[in-house]
DNA sequence: TTCCATTATGTAACCAGTTACACAAATATA
DNA sequence: TATATTTGTGTAACTGGTTACATAATGGAA
């Protein structure tokens, strides 16, 4: 409990939320890589989303995930590139992308599902300690979607 | 509660604290510009540790901030630029970079403060139904610095 | 005292996101 | 039906982090 950030009580939060969520994605980069799966910390996202739905486009993905549009294109090429995605014209509009899994996906799917698993017990892992965390998490989501950092802190700074 | 992430349960964690943190960045980042200030979301953290000490080397905050050096490299060069931070030469070791706030900064701080007492706020204010988070979060730094995802991962897919 | 290991910093290349802008296709409206 | 608006995607430039590598200065040990 030395930690500088941790010391700064609230003024260290979003610090470490940063440094978590960094933490996580360069060790599961890591994990990815070591384990010899070419794919990237996000995909796995995108895969879950087309086990819901055969075909998605590219503002489907960015709406479920709440990403901005360009991330999507840049996922979703580099999964094109690996072969994980074929795109099928849409025969009414023609600015969409249709995107469907590749067999090499759907075959290749199996395999990925059960490092996903093990990923799972690890965030069960990471939360065992701590039974409110999910649900709080939530809250806090819902505070930030109902008035953002910017709008707050405007608001706090005329305040005071 | 329809948000795919939150769905997914612990699968989404990861995935939602990134999220969150964005939002936090680029939320500051915002404010920061709207209100014209210079500063970078994280200059924040660089200042507050110049008020303890005096002094700092490069790999001093690196340590304290828990971030890589290179990292501390660039935001000490962009705040070299703008004109917060000087360097003086420590006499007996020439590889140090013995970093000091300038004038400007001890001028313009007590200014920056005020913004930063109204982020402090925000943040209350986003935990304010979630009286555990904070303490919580510490449990799950706690789990991944023991263990981080990359390893308690490869474990579980072995045991799996 | 010379040589090896360590430390402090710097640089390059990469990555995963963002905003801002562009533009064609589709849709709605005057 | 012509025009204005909205939608879907793409691209460019930026940002804030990382790892991997390089190098010079220091310190320790043979």
């Amino acid at each position: 409990m030395e930690d500088f950030l941790t010391l700064l009580g609230h003024e260290g939060l979003a610090g470490r939320l940063k440094r978590l969520s960094d933490e996580l994605l360069y060790s599961t980069r890591d994990y990815y890589k070591s384990v010899g799966l070419d794919i990237g910390p996000n995909w796995h996202l995108v895969f879950l989303l087309f086990e819901k739905k055969e075909e998605l486009t590219i503002t489907d993905i960015s709406e479920a995930l709440n990403m901005s549009h360009p991330a999507i294109v840049k996922i979703v090429s580099s999964m094109k590139e690996k072969g994980y995605l074929q795109n099928k014209k849409d025969e009414n509009d023609a600015r969409k992308q249709n995107l469907m899994l590749t067999e090499k996906a759907k075959s290749k799917l199996p395999e990925f599902k059960k490092h996903w698993e093990a990923g799972i017990l690890t965030m069960q892992q990471l939360v065992s300690d701590s039974p409110n965390f999910l649900e709080e998490l939530s809250y806090v989501e819902a505070k930030f979607k109902e008035r953002n950092y910017k709008e707050r802190t405007f608001e706090n700074f005329k305040a005071g």
